[in-house]
DNA sequence: GTTACAATCACGCCGCGTAAATGTCA
DNA sequence: ATGACATTTACGCGGCGTGATTGTAA
């Protein structure tokens, strides 16, 4: 697959995705003799799981972290690293149950704001 | 009531607030002599709608608009521009609508998202 | 005369959008 | 050789954060 039918698929643009090459999350299975980015498909679950992490307002430095602990857990075989790597995405899974609860409330909120504006709009 | 305390009660930050003085949004009532801004209560309530519309991703242009209108509503007596507001007032609760809606499936999501990690960290 | 609060520049950062100019695939 | 697709480079922008320096309020 190159670039753009991966981006297509995962739903970011060529621009973000090179953005996230530059910035050391992703980076292609191999390249054409040309000089095209060529992806696996596993590489478009791993900008899925990026996708994902967007809207809870992660920055592109912690989804870095959150892949390398991933990395280093499928792919290491020593102990002490492991466990370790295991840690991080705990820590990582909290805080993203607690921007959840927070998107939840200012969902609620917006509720609230959304009522209001069709209130004023017609009524009043 | 004096710019840090307006804030405060309201939730954002002193350069946030000139930010929005600076963009049109609003001007404080007065100035002490020395060139403190000085707001009313009035005022505070306009800069908590404004905080309401930022969840929804409105950009501080639209927050610009919708103010104008509900400012046009609010003080004329005028009847053509005062339908025109209406409308205004209208399509941005429908706008509103639709971006709640947004939130609720990125929210929806996000608990996935979550409830995965979890299970990442603690189960396999 | 302190101490807390505020004022105005001004530069920086993140996460991309958006050309512009050039090369490559089928 | 013609599109469609891609490459690199670079500048721009929104929404503030964060000083630095100086003035005001009580």
């Amino acid at each position: 697959m190159q670039i753009g039918e991966v981006a297509e698929r995962v739903g970011l643009s060529l621009r973000t995705v090179r953005y996230y090459e530059e910035q050391g999350l992703i980076t292609p299975d191999a390249r054409t003799d040309g000089g095209f980015r060529l992806y696996t498909e596993e590489q478009a679950g791993r900008l899925l799981l990026i996708k994902q992490m967007k809207p809870l307002g992660f920055t592109v430095a912690e989804m870095r972290e959150l892949l390398e602990a991933r990395d280093a857990i499928a792919g290491s075989a020593s102990g002490g690293e492991l466990a370790a790597a295991h840690a991080r995405l705990g820590a990582f899974a909290t805080d993203a149950a607690t921007r959840v609860e927070d998107l939840r409330t200012q969902l609620a909120l917006a509720e609230q704001f959304s009522a209001s504006l069709e209130a004023a709009a017609s009524g009043h």
